[in-house]
DNA sequence: GATGCTTACGATACCCGTAAAGATA
DNA sequence: TATCTTTACGGGTATCGTAAGCATC
């Protein structure tokens, strides 16, 4: 048994048992890769995969539990270089945050410029991505720090620290007759056509929610990612927006006019995660420190004194 | 990297960083271990062995933590071929159990018995070590389970399950005064010479906790590992013994009286434990489920669904 | 016929063990 | 001096990659 069989396996699962990608995964021959994988089941004495054939398809049940001691005996593997690494070279290295558009360009920057000033010598890898795919790659290892307001604290495996809580607001063009209301009803939104983010984004269930809840039907005419494309079209007059409060600049979106509407929707927690079992950096440490400066109880919940 | 350099980390460690021993016990060279330890802080950029000249003294600081996650690397690749061997053989292999004399002697029997019935093609090997030998070995993964009264409970990365609760009693010569009295005391004990168990077997510090918290000095003329040392040299007039009760028993040992002393000391609890995170074939879970039958939730408590 | 896995085979690199040298107690 | 680690070197083996063969879709 060695690590390449064992990275091999894990890949294996990750690529949809197709030997081809996972040996061009790991820069290395399908011939090579199709040897250890036999050789492993040859050593443990149980088939691991399910062929038809010469195909793979999936994971046989001493498979499944094979593959999850995979998972782990790798990640310690990981664990083991990012101690060596803090000792021999404390303060350079990499970080990779993965982020939604909506952290990424408003909530993160002061986090990463402070970070950028404290380890010069780190370099931060700053990756945009969908909060399932921030799920993923966390998971995988792809991603030290991901941050998001969906999903995250829903997944075993991943610990999630509660970053922030905000709520949505309506943006209107400047002339829009909602601007002359002084204060905003669910049922007035429901009037207009509604642009606002894509499902799975940035607290769109709290959206759907305080309709369903109020029992108003709505006309969404378009649905985003991020807040930059909803201003945009809100801004042609194609509907009123609806987006994280903290997205709107009143100094950059002129021509916008921001509606208070803390009341309308229920807030939402964006959080920070990472990997279960993974250990960080000690800068990856300080920069989720920076982030929640308050918790240290969440830092020692990691498991990384 | 690969898994003998960490097998040698590992065996280092426990050697007392002794190469040549290291070299032994891993049937390999000392060349081959020097060279494996160089690579290996090579590869990761860190000393992990304090040296004085050509001499091993110690782990240094990311030694320490090197040391930790080699542990558990190993830990889960001793977890993958149980997971393999599990689906391979289900019904065959090694079954390991570390016990103190007592627990071999006087509780383990019926669930040995049981055990060898139930699965024929297993192999059961029942070591006799002392308390802190048994913890040792559970740690090295050189037992699978350990039965004792001490020192199981108290040692990290050991989970402890409660196994039975017993008390000492007193043993004495057939015509012994004491056989005349209706209700012993500890004063009365007292003044009489004692043989008993070892530092560290069989709830010996329940005794000394009983006698000092009655004020009482007492005249220990004996200490053994185990009762039947005891109960021999009661015999032969030494002294009056005090022995974990169930180690008495009236059909063999004719010439020896039990004298109930339930109220004189605290109660003693034995424990079964295994090394936590090592995961335990079905069999092995068989026997602690027979041990104790009613705990479904400690075996769950495992982590071994 | 295109894709994907296996087998065969030759080159390479790695690992191991013997032996000699150097360091420590 | 005895014990222990390092270095040097040669032999063996496991791993890798190319290429051909064969099954699956």
């Amino acid at each position: 048994m060695n690590f390449q069989q064992l990275r091999i396996i894990q890949e294996t699962v990750r690529r949809n048992f197709n030997l081809t990608e996972v040996a061009a995964a790991l820069f290395t021959s399908q011939s090579g890769v199709s040897k250890h994988v036999r050789d492993l089941e040859e050593e443990l004495g149980v088939d691991l995969f399910i062929r038809k054939g010469k195909r793979f398809l999936g994971l046989t049940e001493p498979g499944k539990d094979v593959a999850m001691v995979v998972d782990r005996i790798l990640l310690e593997v990981g664990n083991l270089k990012t101690v060596a690494a803090q000792f021999s070279d404390t303060d350079s290295g990499n970080l990779t945050v993965a982020a939604t558009h909506t952290q990424a360009r408003y909530a993160l920057p002061p986090a990463v410029a402070e970070f950028k000033r404290q380890f010069p010598r780190v370099h931060l890898t700053l990756t945009q991505a969908s909060p399932a795919e921030i799920s993923t790659m966390l998971l995988e290892g792809a991603a030290d720090i991901g941050v998001a307001t969906e999903s995250l604290a829903d997944t075993d495996d991943l610990i999630a620290i509660p970053y922030y809580t905000w709520h949505h607001a309506v943006i209107v063009p400047q002339d829009h007759p909602l601007t002359a209301h002084d204060s905003l009803s669910l049922t007035e939104l429901a009037q207009w056509p509604i642009i606002t983010y894509h499902d799975g984004f940035t607290g769109r269930p709290r959206i759907d929610q305080a309709f369903a809840e109020a029992n108003l039907s709505w006309d969404l005419v378009m649905a985003a990612m991020d807040a930059d494309v909803i201003k945009t079209y809100v801004q042609l007059g194609l509907g009123i927006g609806i987006i994280a409060s903290m997205a709107f600049d009143a100094q950059r979106d002129q021509g916008l006019v921001l509606l208070d509407s803390a009341s309308l929707f229920p807030a939402s927690t964006s959080y920070l995660a990472v990997r279960k079992g993974r250990l960080l950096r000690g800068y990856a440490r300080s920069f989720l420190q920076s982030c929640v400066p308050s918790r240290k109880s969440l830092l020692e919940r990691l498991g990384q004194g």
